[in-house]
DNA sequence: AAAAAATTTTACCGTATGGTCAAATTTACA
DNA sequence: TGTAAATTTGACCATACGGTAAAATTTTTT
């Protein structure tokens, strides 16, 4: 029985608290995808309660009522994340074609960079900072990649890709595909007024197809 | 004659005014050192003056003797690192080999990743919260790979090199090679206890020469 | 060495920010 | 419908922060 705080039964203040109200489920949607658009814009310093607040719609003591922490909306969006980004690592199948493998799990990075913006940048923030509050789960992506890398290793003994370090593949495909959603304002600038549309996502896909395709023939 | 605010060769205050002192400079330095560390770390809207302060064994009001603002430290780390930066592209030499002139390119790149990563910090910062104080600059840089550009498409027409969007083939060595300075907490874990030196710059550099060698191979 | 200029310090100000508290209001449920 | 629980609000607080003013000190110049 932890807790001692004259706790008894008043306001939950908290997901993990008793069964969540309707309410809470929607305030807390509510204030979550604020909060991302907030935190993905400034960066979690650069972010304030009354700014995430006000974009929710919500005024700044009922937002603290759900979240009591400024810490606590951004772990939950980190925590959220991870999830969705570690998905197309995970999927990564051994007894596919090795190329296609490749190939799908660099398409599948970039609609993420694509349809994801908020959260490739709310992640690229945290790691930036030194990855202060993700130190746990940056080990568990580390059992992944240690995982995936092996399968790499496999097709190579295979002789079914090119001779790599499958570490520094993974690294080279997150650092491309991040970079169309983290570097959006260079990029923009640099394609100019053509680069309007989302096609450079389309041309980004077609470029790497080949630089992959080619740089991993066996 | 402008500035006619009362400026009877009273304080200094800035860098641009008078011919500078001895002590101006080394101040000037000492802080633009300092802040850079901090900077680099946290963000702008992380960094407080006190920190930078701190951080050169100075006061804050004799920081602000030197600088007048949080931005104008800020925009003057931002403007020397430019031109280190893009030092690299404006060397690409249309008359040069193509394929060794690209691998050079990398390769110098990834030095600046590996000597100075704050400067990738910062500037990675500063294009993630949208490049608000540096969009002239990014014009510059515009101009700068359309020109570059051509030489890429030169090279493709003579069919020295495979067919490529040249741009995109910019884009992904920016983004590669930079990840390892702005990505590190997470290249370290990943790499585990092995990676604590700089050998995975090496392997980096191996990796990439085989990736861009193969994949632009005509 | 004295005067002028440059530098540094001390004390301070207004605002922004993260967060609290208790009262008021709304919602859920017996 | 009445009541208890959940939600919302307004007023408030302490601290951090960017920046200023003026006096005190040091450095440079004559």
């Amino acid at each position: 029985m932890p807790a001692s705080k004259s706790d008894t039964s008043v306001a939950p203040r908290s997901a993990a608290t008793r069964k969540r109200t309707r309410i809470q489920q929607e305030k807390e949607e509510l204030i979550l995808e604020a909060a991302l658009d907030v935190f993905a814009r400034h960066g979690f310093r650069g972010s304030t309660i009354d700014q995430i607040a006000e974009q929710a719609g919500i005024s700044k003591p009922n937002l603290l009522y759900y979240f009591r922490t400024k810490e606590a909306i951004h772990r939950m969006l980190i925590d959220r994340l991870l999830d969705t980004w570690l998905e197309p690592m995970k999927i990564i199948d051994a007894g596919g074609d090795p190329i296609s493998e490749i190939q799908s799990y660099i398409r599948r990075k970039l609609e993420l960079a694509r349809d994801y913006p908020r959260e490739s940048r709310l992640f690229a923030n945290e790691i930036l900072q030194g990855a202060p509050h993700i130190q746990e789960e940056l080990h568990d992506l580390r059992e992944l990649v240690e995982e995936k890398a092996e399968i790499i290793r496999g097709w190579i003994k295979q002789g079914k890709i090119a001779p790599c370090d499958p570490k520094h593949l993974f690294f080279s495909i997150w650092a491309i595909t991040q970079h169309y959603a983290d570097f959006d304002a260079q990029i923009r600038v640099v394609l100019g007024t053509t680069g309007e549309g989302e096609g450079r996502f389309e041309d980004a896909a077609r470029f790497l197809d080949q630089l992959y395709v080619n740089g991993l023939k066996g």
